[in-house]
Order: C-alpha cells, then sequence, then structure tokens
DNA sequence: CGATCGAATCGAATCGATTCGACACCAGGA
DNA sequence: TCCTGGTGTCGAATCGATTCGATTCGATCG
C-alpha cells in the first residue's frame, strides 16, 4: 500500500538530508528529531518521522555519527583462541554473558576478535571500537595492547599480567588456589600433582619443567600453580592442551602413568578436573576413596559427572560485568580502579583422606 | 627513549593530516601510503611512516574510513538467545566458528548481537555493520528483518523460514530426519516419540499440542517433527527447554512416564538423545537393547557419553562458512544464490530392533 | 629537441551526520 | 512599553578520512 517513495531510485538509501528536506525542515531539526537531544515542537517531530517513513528512511547512519561523535557504540573483547576452541570453556562463555549483558544494557554492542595481529588489516588494527577487554588469560598479550593503547582505546585485561595503560579485573587466583591445596593437605595428602591450564599459544601439552615455567607468561595457569606450590613445594605439574576435559584425560593418565602412587590430583580448571576423575575411573580407582581431585572455576556443569566436584569458586559473570562496567566508566570519563574478586573453595565429594599411604 | 612527541598534548589521537604535513606531503598521499592503493614512491611511503611513528599515530580512524568508504569492516550475527543459553549448544559454536573463520580471512570483524529489539537504542538499530546473518532457528525474525533491510544490509538466514529480501542457508532438516526415522522403522520400532527443539521464544517445556504446532514459527524444529511424522504420523512430541543434555533428559522422563511402552526416543538433537539416554539409564533402561535412542547434528561429544550415538550428521562448521561467504559475496556485488546442505544418516550403537515388542 | 607517457603528488569535493551559536518569536513581569 | 527568558528552528562548521581529476616532472621515443 504505501510504497516508499525514495527519490533516488531502489537501492540508495536515503538520508537525513532528504528526509529533513521533505519534512520541510533544517537537517538540524531533523537531527534533534531523532536524537530526541534538544527542543522540537511535536507537529515538526511527525513531520520529521512521517517524512521518515515514507522514505524509508531507518534512522541516522550509524557510521557518520560515529564520526561526528567520535563514538562507535562498539566494545571489542579480544580472545586469544579461535572460537571453536575457547567458546568449549563454560567459564569463557560465562564470562562473556556477563560482559554482553552488561555493555548491551548500556546501549553498546560487543564486536568479537580473535587476537591475530598476523594479518596487516582488519580486526585489532582496523575495527571501529570504543574499548577492548582483553581476555587473554594466558599468553602475550604486548602486541595487541601496543596495537590498541596507540589507538587511545580504554583497555581493561581480564586476569592478565598488570601493565601499564592496561586497567584490570582479577580474581585471587595464587590465595584461592592454596586454600584448595590446603584442603588436601589438611586431609592428609602429600603425594598431589597438578593439571594446567596451557602454557604457551600453542598450547603444547607434556609435564612442566622449570626452564619451560620461567619463560611462559601464562598469568592465570602461573598464579594457580603458585598456589598449589605455596602448600606442596614439589608438586608435579603436567601442562594440558586445553581446559578440556578430554585434556584433563590425557594429562591426568601421564600422570598417574609416572606416578602411581599419588594421591590427589588438583585440575586448574574444573573440565580438567573431570577429565582426572575419567583418569580415575578407567583405572578402577575409585574418587574420593582411591584419588582426591579438586577443580577449579566452580562451573555448573550439567550432567557431566557423577560427583560434585570440589572445587574453588570463582564469580565469573561478575568477573565479566565488572570487566564491561569498567570500560563504560573509563568511556563515560570515570574515574576507574582496577578491581579484584574472590573465590572460596566449595567441598564435594571429589575430596577425602587418602586411602593408601605410602 | 623516542618520546611520541604529540603536538596537540596528550590524549589527543594525530589525524592523518597531522602525520602528512609532519612528513611534508599532502593528506591524499598519506592516505595513498597507508591504504597501499595508488602509487607512492617508496622514499615518501618511509617518511609518512615515520612521521606517524613520531606521532604515534597508529593507522587511519576507523570511523572516518569506515564514513568516506561505506563499510564498517563489520559482519553481525544475530542470535535469538543470549550468550549463556545459545553458547551451550555445540552446534551454535560450531556454526559461528565457521562464520568467524570466513569473516575474518575477508579482513571483516564479527559483531555478535542478541536479537533485542526491545531497546530503542542501540544493537540492531544503530550498530554499524556491512552485513547481518541471522540465527534464528527458531523463532519470530521478521522484526529483525524489517528493520535491518530498512538499513540496506544484506541479510542471510541460517535455517529460518523463508522470506524475501533474505538469503538463506539451510539444510534438508525435514529429509534427514526422514532417514533417520525410516532406519528406526526398518529396525521394527513402531512406538516411537520425539524431542523436539523449543517452539517458542519462551522456551516453554510440555506436550506437544497440535494447536501449539499451528501457530508455532520454530523453523527447524518443525521441521524435523515433519521428518518424523512422515514415518511415524502419530509420534507423540515433547517440548523441551533447550537443546541441552538437561533438557532431553526432563523431557525424556516425562515420555516414559506417559508410555513405558515406548522402544525408541528420537532427540531434534544430539544433546537432547543424550538426555534421554540418561533417562534411560535412570531406569535401568539399557541403551539399545531396551530403547533405541536417534540424534540430530553429528556434534562431536567428547566424553560426555559411553555411547555412540545414531544421528544425523549436519556440516555445521561448513553451514557458517556459507553463511558468511554468502554475506561477503552480496557485499562484493557477486550474484548470489541460496545455499543447501544435505545431512547424513550416521549409525552408532544407540539404535537396534527393538525388544520388548508391545 | 619537442611530443608523449606514466609515475608521483596534490587540491578539493565528499561521505552523513551532530552540535554550537545565532536568531526569531512569544509570554510574562516590571 | 521594554526587557527577560525560554522555546523552536536554522546555518555553518566539523568529525577524519578517501578518491577523483588535475598537475607536475622526468624519462623515453621518434
Amino acid at each position: 500500500m504505501a510504497t516508499p517513495a525514495n527519490p533516488s531510485g531502489d537501492g540508495a538509501r536515503a538520508t537525513l538530508a532528504q528526509v529533513a528536506a521533505r519534512a520541510g525542515v533544517s537537517a538540524s531539526t531533523a537531527s534533534l528529531a531523532f536524537s530526541g537531544a534538544g527542543p522540537v515542537a511535536d507537529g515538526t517531530r511527525e513531520r520529521v518521522f512521517a517524512a521518515a517513513r515514507e522514505l524509508d528512511y531507518g534512522g541516522p547512519d550509524p557510521r557518520a555519527r560515529g564520526l561526528r561523535t567520535g563514538r562507535s557504540g562498539i566494545i571489542a573483547v579480544v580472545m586469544e583462541d579461535r572460537i571453536r576452541v575457547a567458546f568449549r570453556d563454560p567459564m569463557v562463555v560465562t564470562l562473556l554473558d556477563g560482559i554482553a549483558d552488561e555493555i548491551e544494557a548500556a546501549g553498546y554492542s560487543l564486536l568479537l576478535l580473535t587476537d591475530s595481529l598476523e594479518r596487516q588489516t582488519g580486526g585489532l588494527r582496523d575495527a571501529p571500537m570504543d574499548a577492548a577487554l582483553l581476555l587473554g588469560c594466558s599468553t602475550d598479550l604486548d602486541p595487541a595492547v601496543r596495537v590498541l593503547s596507540q589507538r587511545q582505546v580504554p583497555l581493561i585485561g581480564v586476569e592478565a599480567e598488570p601493565r601499564p595503560g592496561l586497567l584490570m579485573v582479577d580474581i585471587d587466583n595464587r590465595p584461592g588456589m592454596r586454600a584448595g591445596a590446603q584442603h588436601l593437605h589438611d586431609l592428609g595428602h602429600r603425594r598431589v600433582a597438578v593439571i594446567t591450564l596451557p602454557m604457551d599459544r600453542a598450547h603444547t601439552r607434556g609435564p612442566l619443567t622449570s626452564e619451560w615455567q620461567d619463560e611462559s607468561v601464562a598469568y592465570t595457569g602461573l598464579q594457580r600453580l603458585a598456589g598449589v606450590r605455596d602448600v606442596f613445594p614439589d608438586a608435579p605439574a603436567i601442562v594440558a592442551g586445553g581446559s578440556l576435559i578430554e585434556e584433563g584425560l590425557i594429562a591426568a593418565r601421564a600422570l598417574l602413568d609416572a606416578d602411581p602412587g599419588l594421591t590427589a590430583i588438583i585440575g586448574q580448571s574444573d573440565l580438567l578436573a573431570l577429565g582426572a576423575i575419567q583418569a580415575a575411573e578407567e583405572r578402577a580407582l575409585r574418587v574420593p576413596d582411591d584419588l582426591s581431585v579438586l577443580g577449579f572455576d566452580g562451573a555448573r556443569i550439567d550432567g557431566l559427572s557423577r560427583h560434585r566436584l570440589t572445587t574453588i569458586v570463582q564469580p565469573s559473570v561478575e568477573k565479566g560485568r565488572a570487566a564491561a562496567r569498567l570500560a563504560l566508566a573509563a568511556l563515560a570519563g570515570e574515574p576507574v580502579e582496577n578491581v579484584a574478586f574472590t573465590t572460596a573453595l566449595r567441598i564435594g565429594d571429589t575430596t577425602a583422606p587418602p586411602r593408601r599411604t605410602v
């Protein structure tokens, strides 16, 4: 019925100026009508909207608005792994959910970037964004930080190595993990091993040597490891190829092969711990009687296991929200400060006094 | 050492014009030097880059470039569920991975939107984007389509109801599911029930009545249901609250309560099928001897089950890639056509002839 | 040696909005 | 009657780049 009468023909979008002309007002007035800022008479507003409808005008072009206002309405989240990998970790998903929630409530949208600086174009370098959240929980963020701070974009790191120009949201990885390890120690465990998160970008698996450890910059993994070693200074560690059940399984097999006398395995994530439980079941070791297993994260893991994992619970959604709020505050020019969250030990049924004392 | 000498003081980003001035060339030449288009003498290019370095200039502002070129370098993906919900489905994650892969290879970035049109601002309405992929596998896309097509944005739907102005990537949901159902029929099954994907936006659970079915617009779920009913016209269906193991468990319990004589359960997704297996195990029904279970998706599900699920395999990553390529082709002005993929029945160890013939 | 051509560079227009200051108009108070 | 203050509208400048057509300058060719 009401055929959109676009004077410039099909395919060409109308501009605010055309709408204004048709409504018989100036472009400035039309702009005010759309943005809602400034006083516009009701009748005028109506005429502008009517003209817009007639021209099938969908509102101001975000690109032009972005240039003029200096805002793009976009907040980027930079992950280090590709989506398929990163999103298998429920902690990443909940974190992202918290971020998206807060960001969208403020009228911003979320740009999902994977930190690929190899390509000279696109992504970090070229995408419009008002702020960036770096989720580089493990490896080297420096190049990304350099590129983005050059672009004058407020930068927020989530569980990242402290860096100038980088706001931070962190959790008490080390003390948290220490508390978990202490729990095992209190139960009587002495032969304890750790499955760590990846220690390098390539996600190399294998026993963690001290050289490897020294050159690694995997913040979260190293912090959690330090927490364990505060209690068990000599605990051996094996590096998993990702925060995944199957990786935990692989790693735990190796640990149990190397030392069948282990009485407890600590996973640096719940998924790794679940893998360890599977490894135990494979060898007919009962959890927790023959082997205690401790996780980290407090992921709500649905039906993946018959056990209630003893774990260190972190507020993952809140972490995301806080990071997003930090970004928004920085954009608003408000004073901002780093945020630190606290974890809590949650005791389930996967830890118990060791039976097989060696 | 080399202190960035920003003449306009701190906090203010240099502009291309300033860089050009410092390098002693015109803005146009500086632009050419950065973009690589057009001939620029090596020496000139060097001087421009040097000036940029001195001013700590990080390259052309994406906003301005976006306005001028009419491109933002952003492709949006519109999902209907919030991240926390959507990303628990491995199919969504792999789909997204395929999309991101293809998009990033072309130098675009991925904007993740949740289809919340309630808010008058932000998101779909205001975010800059060159194309949009709609992943509304289930419910109403019309409002989003309207807003975006007004913005002249090429629109690609993945498993969506056909619509004018919407390019499509689809799979043969109905024939695929029909083949699976036929497999069960061939094995001798006659008492078969279905667990469907959500049928409305609210993710309401419960038995699917014919009224509900008639008013539902959940494309994928309805197609797959039709495939089952092509073989088992009277198969009862229950609607799950999401594509999740726990939802499959809940639904399967209800099905088995309603008809203990069932010999097979069809899940419209692998996760739902896994839930059905769990429900069977709860009741000491053995799969496949006492109950056959069929899934859909062919998700590579790691260690969640001891079974190899019989399922209809769909090329999820390829679906994502195809959708992205469609968007890119549309942007390049190339001729585009809808894409359809084919599924394949993969027989595992969760289907067998019924033992308990009634 | 003059005409021709291509490479390198520049000026100016343009993309589509926002926003600031100016101006006209009208009501109410002194 | 004059001034004040607020409301509604407009003009013009501006955001920071890209790009088109024009111009300059050597080098090559006949």
